[in-house]
DNA sequence: CTGAGTAGGTTTGATTTCGCAACTGATGTA
DNA sequence: TACATCAGTTGCGAAATCAAACCTACTCAG
């Protein structure tokens, strides 16, 4: 998790994702969108792609242009992104902005489930396992 | 989402939630475990407790001692811890530093579904409405 | 040919946040 | 008495953030 952050946990950086993901390539419409500071998203996206989130393609020579997109990592993000806007729909906002409509017809709300076993996880079936030692744990249970 | 962000967004906050959501509530065990400095971590739980994530609970009155529990939104984030320590797990670090056994028998790994059709959300099923304008959508699909 | 617009940034300078270390105060423990 | 626990606070320098202007290299309208 704390790597995770390390990767996406800077500010801009999801919201950057969000809108490669949702379609939105360019440098400009990205900042229009995110209302990220200009050089502030430059330094993200540099990050993100170090980080192989993202990629960057140049799709003009002359003037030198580029584009992003998600790689196999920044695909997979969606399913973090998708938890965290059904998180802040609930908890973040009077009223959504925006809603997804989902292929079997209702709107989008999303549950994290068990690969394994398809059940939503529940934090009670959960037991921790540290496999990397310098981790305090105190207090009951 | 920036909405969400906006609340959780800032650095330690997510670390700390977890912390929090794995029992340890206690300030010193918070910040021993995420890092984070101890100033810092101060200014977050306040943000936190501001924004309804987390609950600041007396447990003694001389001297004066506090710990920290989650609230329902606060149980609620994490679906989004879990989704992006699946993540992290498999982009952000080499070998994971721990692991969960969830109930079924397997290590835990997880998807995000569709709470209506229990499908995994795949992008190309996602139809994004606006309901608040303000917002760019350039280039092609 | 001039001027405006587009695109992907970089630069500048002020503001904010961060991080570290030390300190506090009330208590309990050896 | 001395030391440790707990939940912070304080002071201060370093780093990150922000808004706005600027730059380069085009394209297009007039």
């Amino acid at each position: 998790m704390a790597a995770a952050l390390n990767l996406v946990g800077e500010k801009w950086a999801l919201l950057a994702v969000r809108e490669i993901s949702f379609g939105n390539k360019r440098f400009d419409v990205i900042a229009r969108n995110t209302g990220a500071p200009r050089d502030r998203l430059a330094a993200r996206l540099r990050a993100l792609e170090a980080a192989g989130v993202v990629a960057r393609r140049q799709y003009s020579d002359h003037p030198p242009r580029y584009e992003y997109e998600l790689t196999q990592a920044g695909e997979e993000l969606r399913a973090v992104l998708l938890a965290l806007r059904t998180w802040g729909d609930k908890w973040a906002v009077d009223s959504p902005p925006a809603a997804f409509g989902h292929s079997c017809g209702h709107d989008l709300d999303t549950a994290v489930v068990c690969r394994h076993c398809g059940e939503e996880v529940n934090p009670d079936d959960l037991r921790l396992r540290v496999l990397t030692p310098g981790w305090t744990r105190r207090g009951p249970a």
